[in-house]
DNA sequence: ATTATATATGAATATATATTCATATGTTCA
DNA sequence: TGAACATATGAATATATATTCATATATAAT
């Protein structure tokens, strides 16, 4: 290989520190689920308190059918669970790990603003 | 409205702590730049050294087309920042925040890791 | 029992976007 | 000056994915 301005050593130095193909794979899925605003939406509301489909689809104004189509990716990516009551299912967010990755995108929401 | 578990003002309430129907489009599309394999790259690898097109490319095994498109969103987004050099154009990170950024990436593929 | 309600899901559609190909621009070197 | 190199970019292609529509299932209400 040749390269610009790095040398062999220094290239396989760079690669051991980063993660392999498959991790980086499964990370940009992962960061992805939140890059929807349907989705960061139904989590922004389920942090504020568990919901029905029902209350979720009126709270962001889409269709019953789109928030149950988003609420199975995010329960497949593990990060809402939901238990029935009666015919209702309620949703609520997997753990407060998730609570503070979507307090980061707040904050970083709000330096946008302040920045612009 | 017809709420199932909630009254309007509690609706009401809820929709007052959230971002905006923009801020929430913005900060969506402000992840989704991190939700991509080859970006995730580029942005890792510029993390640990300043480099260019071309040394991206070989590390990632992208083609340097492919890299240079990639560059270009990141751009936009003012994730990174270039001087040229000769004929050579040298990328970095814009700012330590993006590092951060990566930072909570990289913790929690760590930590996936672990889980599994 | 029949009707209304809450949710889920497969199929169709629309749209976004990642990669490649062809090629243009600018720089270095012989 | 001409050839090789580094990068950028428009167009074409391929692929992923968000939403809607139609409909099925299960529960509650009358």
């Amino acid at each position: 290989m040749e390269w610009c301005r790095i040398d062999q050593d220094t290239a396989n130095a760079l690669k051991e520190k980063l993660p392999v193909e498959e991790e980086m794979q499964d990370l940009a899925e992962f960061i992805r689920v939140f890059g929807d605003p349907t989705r960061l939406g139904i989590l922004f509301y389920l942090r504020e308190k568990p919901l029905c489909v029902h209350d979720l689809s009126l709270l962001t104004g889409m269709q019953q059918t789109a928030i149950s189509h988003q609420l199975k990716v995010l329960r497949q990516m593990r990060l809402v669970r939901y238990y029935k009551e009666g015919r209702m299912a309620i949703y609520s967010l997997n753990d407060s790990h998730i609570s503070q990755i979507l307090d980061i995108g707040l904050k970083h929401s709000a330096e946008e603003v302040r920045n612009d």
